[in-house]
DNA sequence: AGCACGCCGACT
DNA sequence: GTCGGCGTGCTC
């Protein structure tokens, strides 16, 4: 009797994307235990890839002579059972390979941790905690869903909230923060595990500030992208001896965790969820899949409501829960109420908000919203108002610093002595509203107090609850302890202008998390605003314009009311591809259009086209692409100028790609 | 990816 | 005859 291995190599290739059988050595017996990481023969001897042990068994199902295992890398099992189900779950639903999601949830090898590890106290069991209640929400309600593992899409409570530290001072954390750490040490007190999901790095902080208030350190494990790899590692191990609460950003989602009792984000609406590696699954689709698996409760909190979210919710796949309504921001929005003074009037900030800033300004700080950092959004011909391009790639100038050297926006290139090609004038002037350009007016407007600039490249985490002005661009605003005794929010106008599918549900996210800084009671300016978004702001009902924009995209069969996928390769290729998918589809097929090569950058011969499928029919679709990208994977093609240097696959396929929607 | 297998043209 | 070209297919 033989023992035998069912391993997963570590290989990008599809055609090798299954189980594969080896002989266990007499020697290697005890340790060969599934998730350790081995080496394997492949095809010729001298040729080795690392895999992971996926099960042991007494005999294969391969009919052929057994390769045995070459050596066992270290006994200690990386991949946990439930991780390897779930990364094989999120390949299948994504028409990718399995090791490259193993490759974002396993990090890559480190003797000392591993060592560490296995001399650790396996006996040694953490302090029990205590269970707090969730607070701002109707008494039992988020409690109840958690008891009974189920799935909600809360709306987050909308202003920072103070929560109490044992033997210590309060802390402020934003509403959301509060629930997700309430939620997750309920949980934790009944010794299952978390894990938690947040798009950037500043909200991991406010989330484990929030956390640290109310579990002990060793109950939250953390995960992030400025991490070394040893310590994820180490935090990886630690995730699996005891209930804890696993934190951080996509891959915080791969997380570890024996007994799994929550599942959480906050903010699923934001890009950076959408994982730029192959096979580019959203965090959301991974939570989805693990809730499935694992049956633990799920979470979705926000101020802004998803499509994707909106759906699950119309479809009542998730419950719909909103916070206690005492604290909603006053939103008031103002359409085109210029006021007379000068800095108001060129920012069209009507004269109702701008004295309630003005107020607001000398007891305490106030959020300026804007869309644009720099100086302005672009520069214009100061003589004929024609837009300046730069003269290597056409791009469009902009400056920096008021007064600088223009310079492309694309390139970089310094557009030194500019002239007009249109008149010939030799001056510019920015157009917009750049974050700097605001700060500046403002600080000529309110003399004496302090203006503080938050953008992409100035990063501001904090400032202090004093009489300042804070001028930040979409996404990068400060928190401040307490929340701000006013809001204006700017530039809605021109970032609703964006062309893009997404543009609508991104605003209001804007509009939203910078709305919810501001302190309970505090009034929010939503300026140049009307219609049914102001109103859905004012009314604080952001399901609204969700359910609205999810109608109009059911018409138009655009995602998420419908899954896509999108295939790249050779005319055939796709052709063929499109072809075995038949009546699988729905809605006519977009395509195929010439497209430039992504990998080769070529334009010969490389189409592409988007086939659109409902839901029920995920599983088919996805295992008819999976067979029509193996069957293509062989064949390789001849580059232009005979050279059989390797060439982009003939057939690329990428699900749920939503972006090719924009430009239609 | 690599590498072996296999089936047709020009070669000591 | 057979050497080797590359299209095709497989990897436990």
């Amino acid at each position: 009797m033989t023992t035998v291995a069912r391993v997963v190599l570590d290989s990008p290739l599809p055609q090798l994307d299954r189980l594969f059988d080896y002989r266990v050595p007499a020697e290697l017996e005890d340790d060969c235990v599934p998730g350790v990481r081995v080496k394997v023969p492949l095809r010729t001897g001298a040729r080795m890839s690392d895999a992971y042990v996926i099960e042991v068994v007494s005999e294969g199902d391969w009919p052929g002579e057994l390769s045995a295992i070459e050596t066992l890398v270290s006994p200690v099992p990386v991949l946990a059972p439930e991780i390897w189900k779930l990364a094989r779950a999120v390949a299948d639903r994504a028409a990718g390979v399995a090791s490259d999601v193993l490759r974002l949830a396993v990090p890559t090898r480190q003797v000392r941790v591993e060592k560490a590890w296995l001399a650790r106290d396996p006996a040694h069991v953490p302090d029990p905690v205590d269970a707090p209640a969730v607070t701002g929400y109707a008494p039992g309600v988020v409690e109840d869903t958690l008891a009974a593992n189920g799935r909600a899409a809360v709306s987050a409570i909308p202003h920072p909230v103070q929560l109490e530290v044992e033997g210590g001072d309060p802390v402020w954390v934003p509403g959301w923060a509060a629930t997700l750490a309430q939620a997750a040490a309920r949980t934790v007190a009944g010794e299952r595990s978390a894990v938690l999901a947040v798009p950037d790095f500043r909200d991991l902080t406010d989330l484990e500030r929030a956390l640290h208030a109310l579990l002990p350190s060793d109950r939250v494990v953390r995960f992030d992208a400025k991490q070394t790899n040893g310590q994820r590692a180490k935090a990886l191990l630690r995730a699996r001896t005891h209930a804890v609460v696993a934190i951080g950003n996509r891959t915080a989602m791969y997380a570890p965790a024996d007994d799994l009792g929550l599942i959480a984000m906050w903010d699923d609406g934001d890009a950076s969820f959408i994982e730029p590696r192959a096979p580019y699954v959203h965090t959301r689709d991974v939570a989805l899949v693990r809730a499935a698996q694992s049956g633990a409760a799920l979470l979705f909190l926000a101020h802004a409501r998803s499509t994707d979210v909106q759906r699950l919710v119309e479809l009542h796949w998730l419950d719909d829960v909103t916070p206690l309504r005492a604290a909603v921001p006053k939103v008031i929005p103002t359409l085109q109420q210029v006021s007379a003074e000068g800095f108001a009037a060129q920012a069209r900030i009507p004269s109702s908000a701008w004295r309630a800033a003005r107020e607001a300004s000398r007891t305490g700080p106030v959020l300026v919203q804007v869309a644009n950092p720099g100086f302005g959004t672009g520069l214009v011909c100061a003589d004929c108002g024609e837009r300046a391009h730069c003269r290597v790639c056409g791009g469009p100038l902009g400056s920096p610093t008021h007064g600088a050297v223009p310079q492309c926006r694309f390139c970089g290139a310094l557009a030194v002595g500019y002239r007009c090609p249109t008149c010939g004038g030799g001056k510019v002037k920015p157009v917009g509203q750049g974050a700097q350009r605001t700060a500046d007016e403002l600080g000529r407007a309110f003399p004496g107090t302090q203006i503080i600039v938050a953008d992409g490249s100035r990063p501001v985490d904090e400032v202090p609850t004093k009489p300042v002005v804070v001028v930040a661009t979409r996404g990068a605003e400060p928190s401040t302890p307490g929340g701000y005794a006013c809001v204006l929010l700017l530039d809605g106008e021109r970032m609703l202008a964006r062309e893009g599918l997404r543009v609508q549900e991104e605003v209001l996210r804007f509009w939203t998390n910078a709305a919810a800084k501001g302190a309970p009671g505090a009034e929010t300016y939503l300026v140049g605003i009307g219609g049914r978004l102001a109103t859905a702001m004012a009314l604080w009902k952001l399901d609204v314009p969700a359910h609205d924009e999810l109608a109009d995209r059911r018409e138009l069969l655009f995602p998420p009311a419908v899954r896509v996928a999108t295939l790249t390769g050779t005319e055939q290729a796709v052709t063929a591809a499109v072809e075995a998918l038949g009546e699988a589809l729905v809605g006519p097929v977009l395509g195929p259009v010439p497209v430039e090569d992504p990998v080769s950058g070529s334009t010969a011969g490389t189409v592409r086209a988007i086939v659109r499928f409902p839901y029920a029919h995920g599983a088919e679709v996805t295992a008819t692409l999976k067979a029509e990208v193996i069957r293509r994977s062989s064949t390789r093609r001849v580059l232009p100028g005979g050279n059989r240097r390797r060439a982009a696959p003939t057939l690329r396929v990428r699900l749920d790609d939503a972006e090719p929607f924009s430009e239609v």
